[in-house]
DNA sequence: CCTACTGAACTTACGCCGTAAGGTTGTCAA
DNA sequence: TTGACAACCTTACGGCGTAAGTTCAGTAGG
């Protein structure tokens, strides 16, 4: 009587809250980590009150996927096509540092929602603006993807990461040195620190590769 | 006392009959389809079984990465460096196609194991050995490492892949074409049998960059 | 005011999963 | 014969996704 409004008893189940804090989740406790109860939990309601808002698990990821695919812009039109991929590129690249942990999944999913189809259609628009027919156009754009979903991956959830499941040998780790000299002198540029200068080198390979077509044929 | 030899009741768990049904397993059933369970059952023991041959489920797949890993020869030190390296890539991108399934888990974890080690030194060793430093050869082995993770997931986890959860929207894909004129271009290069002039492409863009590279410093 | 309906949230239950803890069996050396 | 040991089995626990059914507040139509 007195509240002329309803009280939404602690905080309503909007899909921005439950994907928000669904991503915060899977940040702390990884992929495989992340559960329904335990976002439940989070959001303070019961499990199956989840299932009013999302058919099921999946459903949500993919709600994930989309809100994750709104961080990544499409460089503007105007600059260089050189530019705008190398921007491109970084831009998807940042999407692995800023959700390392839910960027495996994210980079093997299709993006097949509107907003994927829109990100997609521009980026091989972007090639065909620089000047590539449509099968080049197809042919780059999947070509720098790779490269762009193994640099992701390798700096979320490959060899940056910690030891496999066989822990950490000690004797083997003093072992490399003398048996695998190129890892041990490897070693040093492939620490996290250096990951950026790697990423670099790799786009600029690409870069200059696509240009190299480009020129071949005028 | 008729049997000289132990009738070895069905059949013995060894690594082998283990880690290859394993493998056969996933193949059927997808990574998250398989499980210790399912896998005893296969081989006519009960689960717990298992667990006397290896410590965990994690130390299985373990097994099963460097039994994967057996099949990733280095090529033969005689050939041009390109040609060496073109080859090492193709054999790493067959993996990918003899195991589809257990890919994705294959290509994003360390190979920490005695054979992953020789071949990360051996590929590093045909960086060296076309002329580049060490700095060269550890972020170009790591930059095509990147490109052949990618081809390698995309082909078994990615836009390959049917529809994500949110099952195939008939009205959107029926007006991808009209809306999204680049993906609907795209598409014929997309599909199953032009992976490989993709994934060649991309190879060639980066043994080019590569190449210039080793030419701008002699 | 009553009623019927609706949507949000909750409850219970099922069959999976990995695996900790402990028990049983068969083989072989001493 | 004995005892150690490896190989394998049994039981049980807590967690998972989710099917099915229930509770309850709010509201529109009579």
């Amino acid at each position: 009587m007195a509240d002329t409004e309803a009280p939404t008893r602690a905080a309503p189940l909007t899909p921005d809250r439950m994907e928000s804090l669904a991503l915060a989740l899977i940040e702390e406790e990884g992929i495989e980590g992340f559960s329904i109860r335990k976002l439940a939990d989070r959001l303070g309601c019961k499990a199956m009150s989840l299932y009013h808002h999302y058919p099921s698990k999946a459903h949500l990821m993919d709600a994930m996927l989309d809100r994750v695919l709104a961080d990544l812009p499409l460089p503007p039109p105007d600059l260089p096509w050189r530019e705008r991929l190398a921007r491109a590129a970084r831009a998807f690249h940042r999407i692995a540092l800023a959700h390392p942990r839910f960027f495996p999944f994210f980079s093997t999913h299709r993006m097949n929602t509107r907003a994927g189809l829109i990100w997609l259609d521009g980026m091989l628009g972007l090639f065909r603006d620089a000047g590539f027919d449509e099968e080049q156009a197809a042919r780059l754009f999947r070509a720098f993807g790779y490269f762009l979903m193994g640099a992701g991956l390798d700096e979320t959830a490959g060899y940056s990461k910690g030891p496999s499941a066989t822990a950490a040998d000690a004797v083997l780790d003093a072992e490399v040195a003398r048996v695998f000299p190129n890892v041990a002198a490897a070693g040093p540029f492939f620490r996290p620190g250096e990951r950026e200068a790697t990423f670099e080198l790799g786009l600029a390979l690409l870069l200059d590769g696509a240009e190299q077509i480009l020129e071949a044929r005028p």
